[in-house]
RNA sequence: AGAGAGGUGGCAGAGUGGUCGAAUGCGACGGAUUCGAAAUCCGUUAUACCUGCAAGGGUAUCGGGGGUUCGAAUCCCCCCCUCUCUGCCA
């Protein structure tokens, strides 16, 4: 959520920033916010006046009470009578302050939602752009592989090592929920304890969050309003499946004012990930391309706002190194900004290339969210003068597991079997599947 | 799941209708004292919004929402959460 600051100190940036983002009802929307603030000022000035007028009155009148004690009667009825004189006008201030009251509360409500239907302003370098094919490639890196004829997609590479099982998923769960068996499923715990240490090399705290969580933490990081229906949710207690461990990992400082001292906050963290992927279907989503459970580590910072793009080109770089180790040809793309994502400023995604589906896949997407997410969370810390201001808060996957692994079987496929990267021999415990 | 207790400032903890944004203690910060430190003493120490160039002023917040009242941390209703015991269980 923008803040009305921003909005009203900066429209012209906040209007060519939206346009980028090709959101047509930008002007309007800006518009209608600004005068729902101005409205929402005048009105709170009158309550507050109102207000004080009544609590001034009610002071006055225990004051009355007060005397009373201890007189005599008379003393007593003119006391009573000039109370009931002021009882009068409070009665018609509360009529007031229940009306400014609710105008009040409807004017803030109604900016509050059109502020959830703005989305974040895009950062300066992001590309102006309608769909992926607008978005940037900022470089690449690793070979891509030459693959011998009658060289296999990973859908047909699990069965024949039967590493990964769907048909079991299916059966017990549903599609899209795969069971990783064997070697698959050493691979899967390899690949995990790979990431998460190499994060704690980077100088990432390791956490382990709940993977369900709150209403609060969905809008925190704005997953709600309006996503619902890509999260699974448990009705019964009103809990969330995470779809990241964004979620429950940045949520860790909604409502907190961070000290100087802790900053910046590097935390990182494995988890499922649970989406319900509604609508989406096709030759794109086959094998581990899109899954309802995925395993992914997520890195998460929260910086200072004079820190934070230096901040988003370590994580990039922390997941390049990911890649380059794992002998994966991959690029950096700089999302444009008709494909980022509602809540950031400046994404880059970053794509493995799968040699016998011929494609990208996307492994890894690195935001610098700004104060986007922070200003819902209410994430601070002191700045100048002991104000507190709000925090940048970034992520990205380091890394996703599924893509990774479509890429690993595919890329590294031999007569012989798969032949593992050198650094994840030691993690799985054998160097080839097969 | 059943029974009970309880949710107050960074923490602990008082406060059962009036000047209470809230005693006191601890912690933290600043200062005095000291060669320095401890101890001691003095002071400061919530957040958000409105208003103002500023200094300042105002309003709200004692888990959340609603109600009674001139006036609510305090009384009433609903909801949420936590803890303890019992049950169940990795």
């Amino acid at each position: 959520m923008l803040q009305i600051s921003v909005l009203k100190e900066q429209t012209a940036r906040v209007l060519a920033g939206l346009a980028k983002r090709n959101f047509k009802t930008a002007e309007a929307d800006v518009q209608a916010i600004l005068d729902l603030d101005q409205r929402r000022r005048a009105l709170q000035t009158q309550h507050d006046a109102a207000q004080a007028e009544a609590n001034e009155l009610a002071r006055q009148i225990g004051g009355l009470m007060q005397m009373s004690k201890n007189r005599t009667l008379d003393a007593f009825t003119e006391n009573k009578e000039k109370a009931d004189a002021l009882k009068l006008r409070t009665a018609e201030l509360k009529t007031q302050i229940k009306a400014h009251a609710d105008e009040l509360a409807a004017a803030e409500q109604q900016q509050t939602q059109l502020l959830y239907k703005i989305p974040n302003i895009p950062h300066e370098s992001v590309p102006t752009g309608r769909s992926a094919d607008d978005n940037e490639v900022v470089r690449e890196g690793g070979t891509k592989p030459e693959l011998a004829a009658g060289a296999l997609p990973h859908w047909e590479l699990i069965k024949k090592y039967d590493i990964i099982d769907f048909e079991l998923g299916i059966k017990i769960t549903g599609a899209g929920f795969p069971v990783y068996k064997g070697q698959g499923a050493r691979l899967q715990r390899a690949l995990v304890n790979f990431f998460l240490d190499q994060a704690r090399d980077a100088g990432y705290t390791e956490v382990q969050p709940p993977i369900l969580v709150n209403e609060a933490s969905g809008y925190g990081t704005g997953q709600l309003p309006d996503k619902e229906g890509q999260m699974y949710h448990d009705a019964q207690d009103n809990l969330y499946l995470i779809p990241t461990s964004e979620v429950p990992i940045t949520n860790l400082y909604r409502d907190e004012i961070i000290p100087a001292d802790k900053l910046p906050v590097r935390n990182t963290g494995y988890t499922p990930c649970f989406r319900r992927e509604a609508g989406s279907w096709g030759a794109d989503v086959r094998g581990l391309n899109r899954l309802h459970q995925f395993d992914k580590v997520e890195i998460v910072q929260i910086t200072q706002p004079e820190n934070s793009y230096a901040a988003h080109e370590t994580m990039v770089a922390h997941v390049e190194q990911l890649l380059q180790l794992l002998k994966l040809p991959y690029r950096v793309l700089r999302l444009c900004g008709g494909d980022m994502g509602f809540t950031s400023a400046l994404t880059y995604d970053l794509e493995v290339w799968s040699a016998a589906q011929g494609r990208w896949l996307e492994v890894s997407s690195v935001s610098n969210f700004e104060t986007f997410q922070a200003n819902r969370l209410k994430c601070r810390y002191r700045g100048e003068g002991g104000k507190t201001q709000l925090l940048h808060t970034l992520n990205g996957s380091a890394l996703a597991l599924p893509r990774i692994v479509a890429a690993l079987l595919e890329n590294n496929q031999t007569p012989d079997g798969i032949r593992l990267p050198q650094v994840l021999h030691s993690y799985c415990g054998f160097d080839t599947i097969g």
